[in-house]
Formats: C-alpha cells, structure tokens, sequence
DNA sequence: CATCTTAGTAAGCCATGGCTTACCGTAAGC
DNA sequence: GCTTACGGTAAGCCATGGCTTACTAAGATG
C-alpha cells in the first residue's frame, strides 16, 4: 500500500515540466546538480529543489562524490509508475472492449 | 510528433490529484460529469474543467447519451505514457547496472 | 589554513491554475 | 411549448508552488 500512494506522488513529481525535463537528462545520463542547471532556463537552486521533489517521489537517487552528488534515475520508483500505469491500461482496455461490444449489440437490435 | 510531446502533455494533466482521482474513478467505471461530481469534494464545473484538461491529454474520451456524457479512460493516450515510461525505466536499469560494475571495479581496484 | 567549488536551505515575490458562482445551450419528459 | 436535467464556458478570487537572491555547510586544492 506504501507502493499505490508512491505512484501517486511520482505522478505528482512528473506533473511540472522543468522536473519532467530534469527527468530525461538524468535518464541520458546521471548528473551533478551544476551540470543539469547548466543548459536548464532555471537556476541551480531552483534545480535543487526541483530534485528534493524527485527524490522524495522515489523517481531519483543520489551518491556523494566528494562536494559533487551525482544524481540518477531510481528504477523502483518507475517500477511503481508502472506498474499503477498498467493496471489501469488494462482497464481501459476492458472498457474499451466492453463498450465497442455493447454499441455491436445495439446495432443488431435494430 | 503529436503524440510524442502526448505522453508529456499526459503527465502533466495527471499532476493534479482531483484529475488523478477522476482517472481512477473512469478506471473502476465510465461516468458522467454529474455522478462524478458526486463523491468528489469539488464542484460540477469544475470536473467538467478537469475532464477537458484529461480529453486534450488523450488520457479521456467521451460518448453522449442525451443530455449525458459518458466519459471512459482512452487506452491510447495512457499507452503512449507507457511507453514513455518503458524507454526510460530501461534507461534506468541500465544506469543502475552500469553503476553497480564500476562500483564492484572499484572495489577491486583496492 | 585560505580559498574555491558544489550544493542545500531560507525568505520572499509573483504567475499559474484550480475553484466557485453565474450564465447559456441543448436534449428529454410531461 | 414549458420545464427540468445535464453540462460546457466565463469571470474573478485566491492559494499553491516555482523562481530568484542571499546565506550557510562541507569537501577539495594550493
């Protein structure tokens, strides 16, 4: 149950654009926080904050390297994504089929 | 191209917890606006507001039945997500792999 | 030990966006 | 045709949160 309410947040995390956009440039490639702000329109404290959000979400790690912290995906915290996000594909799909079925059915009532 | 920036646009709209909570309503069973409403802490308007927020996302599609609509989850806008998240779920397993060898080298090295 | 680099936190500003009420259009029921 | 139910849109309020600058901490480098 502390892993439905995680995907929840990380959907939460991904909902602003400067994070979803840290996102990928940690998924090319870990990072220190200077090297993101680097090439972002924001600045490094903002990138700061940006990856506390991340982190919290469970969606990033960080290891130390000497003043440096290299910053990079978490797998788990995606696996968790995931897996919410596929569950409800699924549905859809049911739906979706259900539905398409039923509209079928009322076509041969005619 | 527009459904590439699509399963952006998608994570943004679910940044919201009102249109992640209506997500996981049209997930258990499509509804209209007014059953919606019903059983959320928010108005009427404003679910019709977040409904067409999730419709843009192509997380959402909708039928009318009278003066009804019925809204149900789009199992196309929620695959492109997955899709997204795949590519960079992989991304992250990769690092994370990458990251374990050369910490073991590491440890070798000594 | 002094300095420089890296990075997190604090304080405060301000735009974004989510909410409400009010209004209008449209389909159904009597 | 009049009324009722449903739902989208407009206008405006206000809190959330993302951004900046300033400051502090901690490790590297000379």
């Amino acid at each position: 149950m502390a892993y439905k309410s995680g995907a929840l947040e990380s959907l939460g995390a991904l909902g602003d654009p400067t994070r979803r956009e840290i996102f990928e440039r940690l998924a090319a490639q870990p990072s220190a926080v200077v090297d993101l702000a680097r090439g972002l329109p924001v600045s490094r404290p903002a990138v700061s904050q940006h990856l506390k959000v991340l982190k919290q979400a469970g969606l990033v790690r960080e290891i130390s390297q000497g003043t440096r912290r290299i910053y990079s995906l978490d797998p788990r915290g995606i696996g968790a994504m995931r897996r919410w996000l596929d569950s409800h594909w699924a549905s859809a799909l049911d739906a979706f089929r259900q539905f398409a079925d039923q509209q079928h059915e009322e076509e041969l009532d005619r």
